[in-house]
DNA sequence: CGACCGATTGAAGGTCGTCAAACTACGTGG
DNA sequence: CCACGTAGTTTGACGACCTTCAATCGGTCG
């Protein structure tokens, strides 16, 4: 449930530049002067399963680019229940509303254990101000969310419950290994089709039966695409 | 249904520096020497209800930014049915994905008679590279989609049928003037919020019946804002 | 071992989808 | 001018699916 700090040590310019997964991340674009830029700590830091990013209600002081794990981004009903509005994975960033002086518009939860670059807005603006490499990268990572968005209402909140369902584990299927992917809690699975956790549970539960799916640990199963793409259509 | 063009002569710096609601659209923040890098046609052009901007099918060459009007934002599901999975105002743009070089994500059909700009791709990005002051609101523009996005799974896609469909009134309601609002056939009101349209048709009956709203004309009513958020809980 | 949390399953009831028919508005053509 | 056809809305009946409430099961952690 807590973070733990990877690299304390400062010396961001040097570490960006050098880093392993850079061409899939924000700063994929930048060169050594750009990263002259950046005055102020990027930290690396490492989350495990339940730990929170940040809430709505959080000082709006970072960004995070996703280096490797899975999270949740949570809005809150009326009423008071939650829906997951979308999935982070390896190269997302969260919180670019950040960038136009908005609040943070999620709640960030990890759902597989998580490391993270957290990058102060600060730096984002300056780069963002002096170096036009960086806007593509960030008109793509918006352009990416919204398609995800789009897709969650056409997938995920139209038809059957059961094909929501299989529309999910398909979805999450494509995100983790070949041959296992991140099966979430029944209450998430329901939060983020729009079902209740009863049901959620009886679909996974009659997949289970029929062998679409089988499960490998608590949180982690394999599935049969084919099989699985019939049921995801009605 | 067809489209008419009312500036067919070609002084898009002139026009586009003079324009009346510049303060809202795209080209909020350019000067003079921004709009001298236009070198392509930008054409204002008035469609009708029913017509269609474009089809995902179609040759990705404009952006549109809305001056006047309604649109839908149409996707296609697995098993051939539609959702709507936005709805386009004053201000907002259409087809952004363009300029990272996407295909159009979706059909833009005309629900109250709209005026556009209709933008080669290539003004923006020309645009685009040269002058900073376009980004910040390309990025407006993109979150605003994103923040929608959300919104439409949060409020449209959770919940009753009935508390689906207050919610989507209240939210038309915004859009449209004080005492009158655009209200859509029931097959689009099912499409937005993911009911049938006989379920649709209930609710507004209901509502009706219920004198939450007035029926103005064939597509037009207004609304006890007050009673309709008592339905819209749940 | 006992407490607790999540998953599963059951039963009952309600909501919503489906199929079908009637009604309205509107425009066309006789 | 009226008859008629078409398209969209409304309403009804019925059944399926999903939610709700509740109980049980299984595993984990004190």
């Amino acid at each position: 449930m807590k973070q733990r700090e990877i690299d304390a040590a400062w010396q961001a310019p040097r570490q960006c530049e050098l880093c392993g997964i850079r061409h899939l991340v924000l700063f994929a674009d930048l060169d050594s002067d750009d990263f002259q830029l950046i005055h102020k700590p990027i930290d690396v830091l490492s989350y495990s399963a339940g730990a929170v990013l940040y809430r709505t209600s959080d000082a709006p002081e970072y960004l995070f680019t996703i280096r490797q794990g899975l999270l949740k981004l949570v809005q809150y009903l009326p009423n008071g229940g939650q829906r997951i509005v979308r999935v982070l994975e390896q190269g997302d960033v969260a919180g670019l509303e950040l960038l136009l002086g908005q609040p943070y518009q999620h709640d960030v939860v990890v759902l597989e254990p998580t490391d993270v670059c957290r990058i102060p807005v600060a730096v984002v603006d300056r780069l963002s101000r002096d170096t036009p490499r960086l806007h593509r990268q960030l008109l793509k990572r918006w352009q990416r969310a919204v398609n995800e968005a789009d897709a969650w209402l056409t997938d995920l909140s139209t038809g059957s419950a059961r094909s929501r369902v299989a529309r999910l584990l398909l979805r999450l299927a494509e995100i983790g290994s070949a041959d296992r992917f991140y099966l979430p809690s029944r209450e998430d699975i329901g939060a983020m089709v729009g079902i209740t956790t009863e049901t959620a549970s009886r679909s996974i539960a009659e997949f289970k039966r029929a062998g679409v799916i089988r499960e490998l640990d608590a949180k982690h199963a394999a599935l049969d695409e084919f099989e699985m793409k019939g049921f995801s259509e009605k």
